[in-house]
Order: C-alpha cells, then sequence, then structure tokens
DNA sequence: ACAGCCATGTAACTTGTTACATGATTTT
DNA sequence: AAAATCATGTAACAAGTTACATGGCTGT
C-alpha cells in the first residue's frame, strides 16, 4: 500500500528517500509511523519492477541524493489502482478482534484487563486523532482520512462496550 | 494472527491441518476466506519455531494424517499475547482509505465509479454479515466478532457518506 | 565537542498469499 | 465415470518491518 502512496507523492515532482517520508507523513497526517528503511526498500522493490527510476543528484557541498521520479509504466499502474474497487471484505482480520474472540472461545484467561487497557487504547486514539483535526493547515485529503480514523475508533469504542457485556458479566 | 488462531484452536485438542482449516472457518463464521496451503506453511512455521509438535497418524484404510498438538512453549505464547494488549493504531492502514486520499490529494481521475462500487461492496458484505447473524447455531464468540464487524462497514459508509460530499460536490 | 538532523542504504526476518503437484475416498 | 471432498504439502513471491552501518552538515 506504500508502494502506491509513493507513486502517488512522484506525480507532482521527482523526490528523494527522505523527502518521501515526510512528505507521507505529512499526507496521513501524522497519523502513520513509518521507518525510514522501509522508504527505502519499497523504493528499491518500485525500481526493480520498472515503476519508478532514480538519478544521482550532485548537491555541491552537500553530500548526493538519489532522486526518484514516476515512469510511464508507474504512472499508468498508480491510475490503475485508483480506479480498481477494493475487494468487498468484512474488517475480522484485527488483532484486537481476534484476541477477543479467542477469549471468548477459549476462556484461558481473564479478560478484564486486556478489555481496560484496549479501551485506554481508543481512547489515547481518539485524541490524538482529534488533535489533527484541530490544525488549522491540515490539507482536506488529510482531514477526511482522519475523519475516518475517527469514525472507526468509535465504532470500536461502542464494540468495546459490547464485548464488556458478554465476557465480563458473563452474558 | 492465523498463528495465535491456529494455536488457540489446539488448546482443545490436537488437530490436522484439514480440521484446524475448518474449526477456523466456523469460529470466524464464514467470513475470513482462508487457502488450505496457508494453513500448512503456516502450521509449518509453528513447528520450526516449537510451539507445536506434530506426528503422523495412521488411519488404515484411509490415507496418514498429520496431526499437531500444542507444546508447552506454545501454550505459553498463546497465553502470553491473549493479555497482551495491541498497540495502540488509528485504522488508516485501509487501502480503500489511501486511494480516497491519493484521489483527493492528487485528483488523477474520477473518483465517482470507485465511490460507487465500494458502496456496493459494503452493502453487499453487510448483507453477508447480517446473513451469518442470522444462522441461530452461531457461537456466541462468533456472533461477537461478527457484531463488531458489522459496526466497522456501518462506520465505512458513513465515511463514504462524507467522502462523496467532498470529493463529488466539490466540497 | 557534541547533539541532532539530513541522508542513504542493506540484511534479515515475519506474515500473508497463491499456484501448483499429488493422491485417496466418497458421492452422484 | 466424473465430480466433489478429504488431505498434505512446496515453491515462490509480495509486503511489512526493523536493526544496523555509514557518513555529512548545522547549531550550540
Amino acid at each position: 500500500m506504500l508502494k502506491y502512496a509513493l507513486l502517488g507523492l512522484l506525480v507532482d515532482r521527482p523526490r528523494h528517500g527522505y523527502d518521501l517520508k515526510a512528505g507521507f507523513e505529512t499526507l496521513v497526517g501524522g497519523t502513520w509511523p513509518l521507518n525510514i528503511g522501509q522508504v527505502y526498500t519499497t523504493l528499491g522493490r518500485l525500481e526493480r519492477d520498472g515503476l519508478v527510476r532514480s538519478e544521482l543528484v550532485e548537491q555541491d557541498p552537500r553530500p548526493d541524493r538519489r532522486v526518484y521520479s514516476l515512469t510511464e509504466t508507474g504512472e499508468k499502474e498508480l491510475r490503475r489502482w485508483l480506479v480498481d474497487a477494493v475487494e468487498p471484505q468484512p474488517h475480522v482480520k484485527d488483532e484486537f478482534y481476534v484476541k477477543v474472540l479467542l477469549h471468548r472461545a477459549l476462556a484461558l484467561e481473564d479478560p478484564a484487563d486486556l478489555l481496560w487497557a484496549q479501551r485506554q487504547n481508543y481512547l489515547e486514539t481518539l485524541a490524538t486523532l482529534t488533535a489533527v483535526l484541530d490544525e488549522p493547515s491540515l490539507a482536506d485529503a488529510t482531514r477526511l482520512l482522519v475523519e475516518g480514523a475517527v469514525l472507526h475508533v468509535e465504532a470500536d469504542l461502542r464494540w468495546l462496550d459490547r464485548c464488556e457485556e458478554t465476557l465480563l458479566r458473563g452474558g
């Protein structure tokens, strides 16, 4: 997925790895922490597959930078991906969901602490997202994304209520 | 994640690969399609890491089956995972979210078709999940999981409304 | 001098995923 | 006789992830 985000960032102009990391993090409003190494591994794979090309740019006296740009194939692939619908799939591949499922199915451990900790997580996430939405300089693509994340956390909190009913009160 | 689900299924009794696939699909109410090959690759890795062990059981005249059981290490690892809270992270790593983000940021393609197709996807998913909830034999661990998936799709549909406002009416 | 940021990159590993090969048994 | 189901497995690849190595420049 990062692959397509990087291709997207290269539509405007060629960029080097560090710049792509910064651009990506701005785009997602800092909600998606990214190890810089992953940018380079992903770029390497994109170049291997002919979706981007790179050249070394001298920045005398600063050290050289490797600047990546979109190839024609890369732009086609990005456009194809952008209009293609996503496979319909319910969101059950979630670590916490699976934990709760196993807690309920196996009753191996007391789930109370887990549920409490998870609520803290969700509330913390919600606070972070709300703070992001308060930034006035936020691009509206980013705002849209973060609003979606808020809706999801709210759904998670509602589900957590349901889980507590079922798991703690022995429903 | 499948890794832990398989460990969980082995708590009750030893099982062979095909049986684990069936058990898993029952547990998730058929909402998580699973390639049988993945069960075997995962079991192979679990055995390599000492979390399960296997033995060949003769089923004369039926062909032998390889039956997996939980090791002590495996049970410890499962218990550890079950009580460990999940890392707090907003749900932004979603293919459709990223597509919308790039649509809005780049305006390379018309998003109308994508949004329409995605709404069909969500409605289809919702119908599938509702049908699962109607099954009377559903284990309540499974019911809980599916209810969570419903809350998520509902959040997705609400977000889609928001996206249409912003992307289509040029918000 | 030292911290901190700018900048690139690799090796190694995990998990997910599928296409393919193989064959037996059971049901129609 | 064919189709479906039971049953096991491998090879290969995609994608995510991080720890580590390396070095230059900038500000205090």
